[in-house]
DNA sequence: CTGTATAAACTCGTCCATCGAGCATAAAGG
DNA sequence: CCTTTATGCTCGATGGACGAGTTTATACAG
């Protein structure tokens, strides 16, 4: 018998198979051949791996539809009996629970609403309902992922303005104290997926913005957030790119969140700040064509955010920028104002070869999609690992 | 015969012998017992790495100072046969060509002053010297390091306005086609230095922001620069913190470039622009205690900064903040208002656990340090190694 | 000065993921 | 039906790491 230690230089074992599970789930339906192409595995490497893998429930092999002559190769997929992750989306007025596979695809399961309530009474059904879905499926359930639409730090929320509560203390969302629970600010874990497996496939460097009531997002470096010390980076909305002293609710002033949403609108139109900046938003960019004031004022929105976006790109150096929730809406309701304010915004160097910046593509469910996949990463790992093979054999 | 292949999942030979070396390079003179201990060796396979890194004039090992009971260990260093680094540093009105060795302390072995002269005739002295190097040291230099004062793009130099250049090739400082030249900005690499070895050296989230003519910087995770897509972050001068419609030399308006450094000064006094803000700025810091408008102009260009670096808290959320260049001295000559713009801009839930903000301790070498650091960073990679292998056996 | 305690290095048999060469196999094409 | 081709499978070899047992170098106690 072996001990589980945990930082050993040599423990290699699950370095060819973790691999092989990445690479499965980055493009589920790809061939073992191919895999093993791609990570230089020998076919005998491949063929034990892919083995080991099928009797621990980890993967399962179907008949690759044939393609020209050879043998024909397997498609991987995960095990009908294998691990689950369990990911929640808390969002402002509703929440949704779903179950993902290794293969990183959410399952919506459950939902609700609780506009409105406070968070006792939002909590518990949400904890609730995990606590169906981990028993329905047992100890195939290895985390729980919990995106959430406030501030988090140190995997606690410290603040949800938008959900009108304090702090709040998520932890009786693991259902029961062995799963691990992973929560991420909505805008961070969106990021996560469209950097993945959404608008930003394939980019190294990728930079999310998302619009709802200010502006949250993240800077995803190869499939991870740069979430900082505490892991509330990404606060980009309080960058003081906005009007110069104006106070903002999070206590400094000039925040670029007063200047890109709902409430810069209304400002500008000299309206009072509206109750839901939101859709006071879609509202005015629906008649920015009927109403030339609406206009104006939507369009000088939109150079406030080109002309901060530019800035982030000098500061960060995306490859791509991906925009959602209003920011996309944002962008086309007034595309002169906004393209002249980003590009006049960017270093002249940078404008010859500058980020492509497009519409995120997996607009409500991305949050939800990041919340799986960072469940996901903290199973696919060595621990995680050797938790799944201890479970299997009790 | 084994083929050199590039990315095979199971080519451990490297893991822990890699392992081993790092931990001599973060910490010189720690000993063995320390780091099997740290890495969770066995004392086998640490007799095992040692004895095999000696063999190859890796490492080399001295008894250690008794301390106590017991056999005593050895403390590791590198061999005196083992490979260097060259690294270079141009800055604006000299440049320094320094050799380290796998523990990365750069020593300084040409200098050369070059003030105000065209590239050619700057590159074929610095050129010369590294050949001169690589000439004295043969096949034990591995790599060049070369910080530079300038944006740089794909490891070119794409502007460098401080040294009055245009886009420049440096592939001739690399002596000779073989040597792999590593070309970093030098506020970024001086930001590594701090991270690693310097004033945050420990935090795995540090920012380091450097003022000089305009604000460069850099945020570093676990050791390595967020440097983007193209390798050109770190920009946040380039933010539009600054007043805004002041049009910056870069092209876009309002930068944050403009707000802290010389011209900031200058401009708060009613005076133009400076020739050489740097120098004009030391000199209105020094006068602060004689000259209240002066020290109202310093004052005010303090706030813009630390309004500025509030906002690139609470964007990027760093454990701590390294400051170098002109940025310490700025704060220090107008610390009560630095400190109420850096407060009074963080987001309140920050504000009970700000970061630390600290002067840098490296000084004048850090990115001389960081660039040695970039070019051990690729000797010290499987490849590396594998490279110097087939150079120690002809 | 000698014996004991202690911590660390060394030895060696074992393990196991991967490699690589050769063989087996399942299609497509003629 | 046989050949071609791509792939999967088998099996001995390799090599880094492990771990238990042994040796060695020092400090300390008497």
């Amino acid at each position: 018998m072996r001990m589980a230690s945990p930082s050993r230089v040599g423990d290699a074992r699950w370095r060819g198979a973790l691999a092989v599970l990445e690479e499965m789930r980055r493009e589920p339906g790809v061939t073992r051949a191919v895999v093993a192409q791609r990570l230089g595995l020998s076919s005998g490497s491949a063929t034990e791996i892919t083995a080991r893998l099928r009797e621990l429930a980890l993967l399962s092999e179907a008949p690759a539809a044939a393609s020209g002559r050879g043998r024909p190769t397997t498609v991987l997929g995960p095990h009908p009996e294998g691990p689950l992750v369990i990911a929640v989306d808390l969002r402002q007025e509703d929440w949704r629970c779903a179950v993902a596979a290794l293969d990183g695809r959410p399952e919506i399961v459950e939902a609700g609403v609780h506009a409105g309530r406070g968070p006792e009474q939002v909590i518990g059904p949400i904890a609730q309902a995990v606590r169906r879905v981990h028993t329905r499926h047992g100890r195939r359930v290895r985390a729980v992922g919990v995106a959430v639409a406030a501030t988090v730090q140190h995997g606690r929320v410290v603040q949800a303005a938008t959900l009108g509560w304090d702090a709040v203390d998520l932890g009786a969302l693991a259902s029961d104290a062995r799963l691990p629970l992973l929560i991420g600010n909505d805008a961070t874990l969106a990021g996560v997926a469209e950097a993945r497996e959404g608008a930003a496939a394939g980019a190294a460097t990728a930079l999310h913005v998302m619009i709802e009531v200010g502006v949250g997002g993240t800077l995803v470096v190869d499939g991870r957030p740069v979430s900082g010390a505490t892991g509330a980076g990404g606060e980009f909305g309080h960058l003081p790119l906005g009007e110069p002293g104006l106070r903002c609710p999070c206590g400094a002033t000039g925040c670029w969140d007063l200047a890109v949403d709902g409430r810069a609108i209304a400002r500008h139109l000299g309206e009072p700040p509206p109750d839901d900046p939101r859709t006071y938003a879609l509202a005015a960019i629906a008649r920015t064509s009927a109403d030339a004031a609406t206009a104006a004022a939507v369009g000088r929105t939109a150079g406030s955010f080109g002309g901060g976006l530019a800035g982030l790109i000098n500061a960060l150096d995306p490859d791509v920028v991906t925009l959602g929730g209003l920011a996309q809406p944002l962008r086309a309701a007034a595309t002169p104002e906004f393209e002249a304010a980003l590009t006049g915004g960017l270093m002249r160097f940078r404008r010859a070869d500058p980020p492509r910046v497009v519409a995120a593509v997996l607009g409500q469910d991305g949050a939800l999609h990041g919340a799986a996949l960072t469940a996901l990463d903290h199973v696919l790992t060595e621990a995680g690992m050797n938790a799944w093979t201890a479970a299997l054999r009790p």
